[in-house]
RNA sequence: GGGUCAUUAGCUCAGGUGGUAGAGCACCGGACUUUUAAUCCGGGUGUCGUGGGUUCGAGUCCCGCAUGACCCA
């Protein structure tokens, strides 16, 4: 903890390890400030101002004193005057040393002063003669030597590899990663909010599962050293919360971290977040209206516009949205009919016609599920509503009474890719025990992704569960819309990478 | 899992057909009191991802491995 009691020896150490000429050059720079009694790694320090709030109030601030904080970002020395960059977390300042102001010492002190120091600084603001408003300074303090270069000023760091690495440098030299992250937080924000006023409740359930469920995904397993047993880190939400249903809460949401142990690719991160939620008495037509509601909400909250920019066009996400069924989607698509379509051989038939691959269950429904995957899917751009989906490959949503080999399901598409998944709940227990059934067989076919049958689940639908809508958005992908990137990395703080050698 | 490509200075990138490793920024020394990709003068700081192989000689050619990107499954 005290950095001058032992400095010599982790010195001593630090240059044994260090052959990099910066970090050489850094570390005797420290070892000076310390001689000359000054702390490289200062303590806290009052901020008055932000540097945005200085530029945005400089009418009433010109001339007043300020006290700012912040990351030299770049340093213009002029002889006797010295001009910098701070960065904080509202964006950049100049900062505008002169010896006149600061004396011999002090000023010198600056000017030795590296790219990547964070300092403190009292001083007034002004406007230089180009325009730029700064602030002169009468004190400054270091708050802490960087020990290591930035990223060069102009390219900032590129190199995907490093940004993912060392994030935090990313964030320092890329101004629109720090928006992107920003972004995230207000769309949370946003619909932390949309869902309170409307007496939605948030609640948080185990992450650590001893069955896995509520989704089609392979999960991680982990143990429990005191219970000797494993546990599976969650796949989806939706089971605990339906028991929450059950149980009464009757509006409840979940924002919530899932881990799934599948591959990693633009689309997809081993653990990214899941928006869930369930209201009782409501339906998946209901799920439909919130979905639009909710989503048209935060884009106006986050971009104060409904018009979001999908691979390089423009979609306005003012509702009401196209709804199809997946066979009308199908049709239009594809042109094979599947209402004309009644058995297995003849839809496997129509995939091999269209060049579809068909998987481990190649059932009719299973079968229509995969053609609507691979080829209408990535083709609807604007938001749609996709209805209807086979009961194959619905194990959790209700029976659709007018024909019983669909269920009452949508999935809602936006720059073709899957934005929300909802469906009327099944809240019959004899038929919820059989769907499970029916996806243990397709385990035992060796289908890892299939369900396994959760006893304590149909123990809690036995006790009754109202008719429940139930929808489930990933935010990962909302956050991608709303700010426009292409790759999940690029929302998620810290995506999953191999180590590095 | 398969294919293609990439990996060179702290960062961004050059390095036809094999012949002593380069630039810009950053950094170091010097000049400069309203600059802003400041400017001017001087300085190259490197395990060319890694391990083998071919060759008199490999950043460059061949093979394996590592990490990443893109496409496909």
């Amino acid at each position: 903890m005290n950095l001058e009691s032992n400095g010599g020896n982790e010195g001593e150490l630090f240059y044994s390890q260090i052959d990099n000429e910066h970090v050489r050059v850094r570390m005797q720079k420290l070892e000076a400030l310390r001689a000359k009694g000054v702390d490289p790694f200062g303590a806290r320090f009052d901020r008055t101002h932000l540097s945005e709030e200085i530029v945005e109030n400089f009418q009433d601030l010109d001339g007043s004193v300020v006290r700012i904080a912040g990351r030299l970002m770049a340093i213009r020395g002029h002889g006797k005057a010295t001009f910098a960059d701070i960065l904080d977390l509202s964006g950049r300042i100049q900062v505008y040393a002169k010896v006149d102001s600061l004396g011999e010492e002090d000023y010198e002190l600056f000017t030795s002063l590296d790219i990547g120091d964070i300092i403190g600084v009292v001083g007034k603001v002004f406007r230089t003669r180009r325009g730029e408003i700064s602030v002169e300074i009468d004190e400054f303090v270091l708050l802490c030597k960087a020990l290591r270069p930035l990223p060069e000023k102009w390219h900032g760091l590129v190199d995907v590899d490093l940004r993912y690495r060392h994030r935090y440098l990313d964030l320092i030299v890329n101004p629109d990663v720090r928006r992107v992250f920003l972004q995230r937080t207000a769309v949370l924000k946003a619909v932390r909010k949309f869902l309170d006023s409307r007496g939605y409740i948030e609640v948080e359930t185990s992450s650590l599962h001893s069955l896995p469920g509520g989704a089609s995904a392979r999960p991680f397993i982990t143990h429990h050293n005191a219970l000797d047993m494993d546990l599976y880190m969650r796949i989806a939400l939706e089971l605990h919360l339906k028991r929450l249903i059950v149980g009464g809460l009757e509006k409840v949401y979940e924002l919530g971290r899932v881990y799934r142990n599948e591959g990693i690719s633009t689309k997809h991160n081993p653990e990214f977040t899941m928006l869930e939620l369930y209201e009782a008495y409501a339906d998946y037509t209901d799920m439909m209206n919130l979905a639009e509601e909710l989503i048209y909400y935060v884009a106006t909250e986050v971009l104060e516009t409904p018009v979001v920019t999908c691979a390089g066009e423009e979609v306005d996400l003012t509702p009401p949205w196209p709804r199809l069924t997946m066979v009308d989607a199908v049709l239009k698509h594809t042109g094979v009919d599947f209402t004309k379509i009644e058995t297995d051989e003849d839809a496997k038939k129509a995939a091999n016609s269209l060049g579809v691959e068909i998987g481990k269950d190649n059932s009719r429904g299973a079968v229509l599920a995969e053609i609507y995957d691979r080829l209408v899917e990535p083709e609807l751009m604007v938001p749609t509503f996709i209805t209807d989906y086979p009961i194959e490959v619905s194990p959790l949503a209700r029976r659709r009474k007018d024909d019983p080999r669909y269920t009452y399901r949508f999935e809602l598409i936006i720059g073709g890719r899957e934005m929300a998944n909802a469906f009327s709940e099944l809240n019959d227990p004899i038929d919820q025990r059989k769907r499970f059934e029916a996806q243990v067989a397709l385990r035992d076919m060796g289908d890892e992704e299939a369900h396994m049958m959760d006893e304590d689940f149909v123990l809690a639908l036995e006790h009754g569960m109202p008719p429940t809508g139930g929808m489930g958005i990933g935010i990962d992908r909302l956050v991608m819309l709303i700010t426009n990137q292409e790759s999940i990395r690029d929302v998620i703080l810290f995506p999953t990478m191999r180590p590095r050698a």
